[in-house]
RNA sequence: GGGCCUAUAGCUCAGGUGGUUUAGAGCGCGCGCCUGAUAAGCGCGAGGUCGAUGGUUCAAGUCCAUUUAGGCCCA
């Protein structure tokens, strides 16, 4: 325990010797050591051992904005290959999280390394600024009453709040150490950006890409408009409750034609937008007969329940099969005079109902999207007040849907298809302005072809290297899966659909006036189309066949927020002077959906290729247990928390050191172990800077023929490691260069800056093996630095600009080492030396357990090599005694020693004789002074 | 329910196409040494049967199936 040394330390201060052992007093004894002290070359540097780094990043990254280091990289690196990280841009509100400092520390690494491999590489941050979480935070947190203001007073306050939000977020990730074009981030909300990407859709309306169709919203007949999921609030009400049979009209030879379709609906209005009744394929279905004598399919597992609802007093199975026989069946509609199909949905389920699903695309979700699958219509007879319209038939035309409920029940009755009507408690949806129901209703929106497109992503996706290597599968599915995109929004903080609309309601949606507002959008941004009225849009003079007044409206809907991210690789890399496509994406695996997803279908649409070469996605952070971080856990950890208290270098350390493909996680035990291994590098880093501190490379460098076997051993390991950590760069494993310097950084600490220590202390200061040894440190310091800046950028300036005689401002402008050749035959030797040191290391152990040393310089050692081990030390020319650091070592062909291990035995005895009062070896014989000769040398001589 | 992924010592990770004996490393932990890297350094040691189950095989952490837990994205 540490108790006791500092319970002296603390007697110390108070002039207390009472607790002082006995050995440490006397004076005449520490004084002679003093003296001799003082004319040992001892570690010299400045370089404080504690990093302190809440406290000093803050000061380096100003030195570096104050220096323009990024500028100085660029110019540095000006007209060498361009590397081109495209930054995909996070969404701008709140603080930032753990993910986000993985995700840009991940960056800055591939950044900061290909800088140093020679590249021009730029880093322009980017935002996602417009959307609904946006428009939320002010209606919800800040309280802003929206309708209390026009749709342009209301963008107004969300740009303000997005800008806010992207102040916040530029500090924290600034504060990670990463280098950029801050001052001139790429925003979604910028003009140039939104023309930009208003091109873009020109170019896909110009393919053909972009068609107008209906799909089914959240619709609030109260308030008259569309409402987001964020918008709707959730109350128990009383809904209908029917049972409805649709009777066969082609059974396909699986059904009789006297046989009717089961189904329960709680919304009797959108029976008449019936077009289908989904079966799921895997489900068990029964043809049963009832004691009337029809004949009803349903569910087998449903039809107990069924039966009891509908109090059938017998329902004899008359045949079963499972529902993907089904598809095709073809059925009336009890109401109209016409057929629609049985289909098969996988969102069918036998929790509730019959197991067959009442089908109206236009008014559900999952209606309208196995409706796509199969091609119906999107049919909605209820218009924008939530009456029906005309083409519900005279009989409900103009009902509140609500008033229409009653009608259609009694209609079906009088079709013989009702079989139950009731009532049921639920949890149903409402306006959570008005509190009112709100209905799913399909309304006219835009979208973009992906059929059209699919062949060609699938091909691009081919062409993509992905990190990890599933990448490929995952967004292939994705898209193979994928129906139309819907790029519609009924929202107000966007960038507006481009469309005008004639007197007789032509939609107009022409390349040519896309351009033209593009260039408003330019100069004015995407407030202008909420501003100026449509002629104001338009191009002067523009008339059109359908307005013979010259009247034009413009569309109201927005684009999707995922058009915008998706077009980033325009408006924020081309447009910046990048090349088209980017070398690297690298974001978290949930963009699979997002970014990559939609940035890839722009791409294919508008390039006919990828944005981007290769793909590198990392997963998720969790918790110390693997759970999701929530609030309401109290797991959450805070990377600006860390970032002040123990630096953004250990957050940063962190990240390289998780295997960050697959989820990773942290918690504060695991953020205290990667700090332990900083404070080994970081100390090790000052221990060979206080080494170098009288050492110039350029003036006092050695050889390879200058220096020992061993010396050229480590050499050849610091080569090795170089070697490995670029290869490991290169394919993106940061864990591996972690891991592999800080096991080197151990490996080199325990036993050669140990064992040297004996001629860096001892010997004159140009001793050419003391020269030799500063020309081996210097180049692990010189590896160890450059390949850790990318990852500790902080700490490897700081320690780089204590090195003596360093060239450059900052360890960011040097260069990755270069791979250099090292001697493999004594890598081998040494290699398998190792084995050797184990089991005197062990020796030495037992003979300190029993004893008989303390310290091995206290030691004399007798080695017995027989076989291998006697063969080894044939081939090796090194010096045993210094590099166990014993004070005398034998090696003896005959005979055999007390401690035993294959091909080797030992003997460990106390080296006989006094410790030199310099050195502290060992010697059988001293000079007046208490010298050894090699002392009396380096003092007198 | 679907697509994709993860699961080896307390922690972070190694363990090409199945076959070196008691599955490795670093950290942490325990014990000890040193006090001339000192809120440091060095040594030794104890910890896993490889998420679980069932298979294939002369032989599986390493292949197959099932299953459990967890994650992302859908539904």
């Amino acid at each position: 325990m540490k108790v006791a040394p500092r319970l002296i330390e603390i007697a110390l201060l108070r002039g207390d010797f009472s607790f002082v052992p006995a050995a440490r007093r006397g004076g005449t004894m520490m004084d002679t050591k003093k003296n001799y002290k003082d004319t040992l070359l001892m570690p010299e540097t400045a370089f404080p051992m504690r990093g302190n780094l809440g406290q000093k990043e803050p000061e380096i990254q100003k030195r570096w904005d104050e220096t323009h280091l990024y500028e100085k990289l660029l110019e540095r690196n000006h007209g060498l290959p361009e590397y081109v990280l495209h930054d995909g841009p996070p969404y701008a509100n709140g603080s930032i999280h753990v993910g986000h400092a993985l995700n840009k520390s991940l960056k800055d690494f591939v950044l900061r390394y290909k800088t140093m491999t020679g590249h021009y590489v730029r880093y322009i941050p980017g935002w996602d600024t417009h959307g609904l979480p946006i428009e939320n935070a002010l209606s919800k947190d800040r309280k802003v009453d929206r309708k209390s203001m026009s749709v342009a007073q209301f963008r107004k306050l969300c740009e303000a709040y997005a800008l806010e939000q992207v102040a916040i977020q530029k500090r924290q990730f600034r504060r990670l150490g990463i280098l950029g074009e801050w001052d001139r981030p790429y925003l979604t909300l910028d003009k140039d950006f939104e023309a930009a990407q208003l091109r873009l859709f020109g170019r896909m309306v110009e393919k053909g890409l972009i068609y107008k169709g209906q799909k089914p919203v959240y619709w609030s007949p109260s308030s008259e408009s569309a409402l987001a999921e964020a918008e709707i609030e959730y109350y128990d009400i009383a809904s209908p409750s029917i049972f409805v049979a649709m009777p066969i009209v082609a059974g396909k030879g699986v059904l009789p034609k006297s046989a009717e379709l089961l189904i329960w609906t709680t919304t009797p209005w959108t029976i008449p937008a019936n077009l289908a009744i989904a079966v799921g394929p895997d489900i068990e279905y029964v043809l049963v007969k009832t004691e009337t004598g029809r004949l009803f399919v349903v569910a087998k597992n449903r039809l107990e329940a069924v039966a009891a609802e509908l109090q059938f007093a017998k329902a004899d199975v008359v045949k079963s099969f499972l529902g993907a026989e089904l598809e095709g069946v073809q059925y009336k509609h009890p109401l109209y005079e016409r057929t629609s199909p049985v289909i098969l949905g996988d969102h069918v389920t036998t929790e509730d109902g019959t197991g067959l699903v009442h089908t109206a695309p236009g008014h559900g979700e999952d209606d309208f999207i196995v409706g796509q699958k199969y091609h119906l219509d999107v049919f909605c007879p209820v218009d924008s007040r939530g009456c029906m319209t005309a083409e519900a038939g005279p009989r409900l035309a103009g009902l509140f849907v609500d008033d229409a409920n009653p009608e259609v029940i009694l209609a079906l009755e009088e079709a013989g298809a009702l079989l139950k009507s009731g009532t049921i408690r639920h949890s149903y949806p409402h306006d959570w302005r008005t509190k009112k129901p709100v209905i799913f209703r399909a309304t006219p929106q835009w979208f973009a072809s992906i059929d059209k497109l699919k062949d060609d992503i699938l091909r691009a996706i081919q062409t993509v290297k992905w990190y990890p290597s599933w990448g490929d599968v995952r967004l292939g599915n994705m898209i193979k899966e994928r129906e139309a995109w819907c790029i519609s929004r009924q929202r107000a903080w966007g960038v507006p659909i481009p469309a005008f609309y004639t007197e007789k309601g032509t939609a107009l949606l022409d390349p040519v006036l896309i351009e033209h507002v593009a260039q408003i959008f330019a100069k004015e941004g995407s407030h202008a189309w909420f501003e100026k009225t449509a002629r104001e849009l338009l191009p002067e003079g523009f008339t059109h066949p359908d307005s013979p007044n010259g009247l034009f409206t413009k569309e109201t809907d927005i684009m999707d927020v995922w058009f915008d991210s998706g077009s980033t690789h325009h408006g924020a890399m081309v447009d910046r002077g990048q090349a088209y496509p980017a070398d690297l994406y690298f974001e978290g695996s949930d963009q699979y959906r997002g970014w990559f997803n939609s940035s890839l279908t722009t791409g294919v649409a508008t390039m006919n290729a990828s944005p981007y070469r290769t793909l590198v996605s990392h997963g998720f952070v969790l918790d110390g247990e693997g759970r999701k971080m929530s609030k309401s856990l109290g797991n959450v950890v805070d990377p600006n928390k860390i970032m002040d208290t123990l630096g953004a270098d250990i957050l940063r350390l962190w990240v390289a050191s998780v295997d960050y493909q697959s989820d990773v996680r942290i918690s504060d035990d695991l953020v205290n172990q990667v700090a332990e291994t900083y404070r080994k590098i970081r100390n090790t880093f000052k221990f060979l800077l206080g080494n170098l501190a009288d050492f110039d490379f350029h003036r006092d460098q050695a050889g390879e023929a200058e220096m020992t076997e061993i010396d050229r051993y480590f050499l050849g390991k610091t080569r090795r490691l170089v070697k490995e950590c670029l290869e490991a760069y290169e394919g993106f494993r940061f864990d591996d260069v972690y891991r592999k310097a800080a096991n080197f950084v151990t490996f080199i600490s325990s036993f050669y800056l140990d064992f040297t220590k004996d001629v860096l202390y001892i010997e004159k200061a140009d001793h050419p093996a003391r020269r030799a040894i500063q020309t081996v440190m210097y180049r692990m310091t010189d590896a160890l630095l450059r390949l850790l800046a990318p990852i500790l950028p902080h700490t490897a300036s700081e320690a780089y600009s204590y090195l003596p005689h360093h060239d450059e401002e900052d360890v960011a402008l040097l260069r990755m080492p270069a791979i250099e050749p090292w001697d493999e035959a004594i890598e081998a030797n040494y290699d398998e030396f190792l084995s050797l040191r184990e089991t005197v290391l062990k020796a030495l152990e037992e003979a300190r357990a029993a004893k008989i040393i303390g310290k091995s310089l206290n030691a004399k050692v007798t080695l017995y090599p027989k076989g291998k081990v006697a063969d080894l030390l044939e081939r090796l020319k090194v010096d045993l005694q210094r590099v166990f650091i014993v004070s005398k070592f034998v090696v003896r062909k005959d005979g055999y020693g007390a401690f035993k291990a294959v091909d080797v035995s030992i003997d460990v005895e106390a080296a006989p004789g006094t410790p030199c009062e310099r050195c502290w070896t060992v010697f059988e014989e001293l000079d007046e002074d208490g010298l050894c000769p090699r002392c009396a040398d380096v003092v007198k001589g």
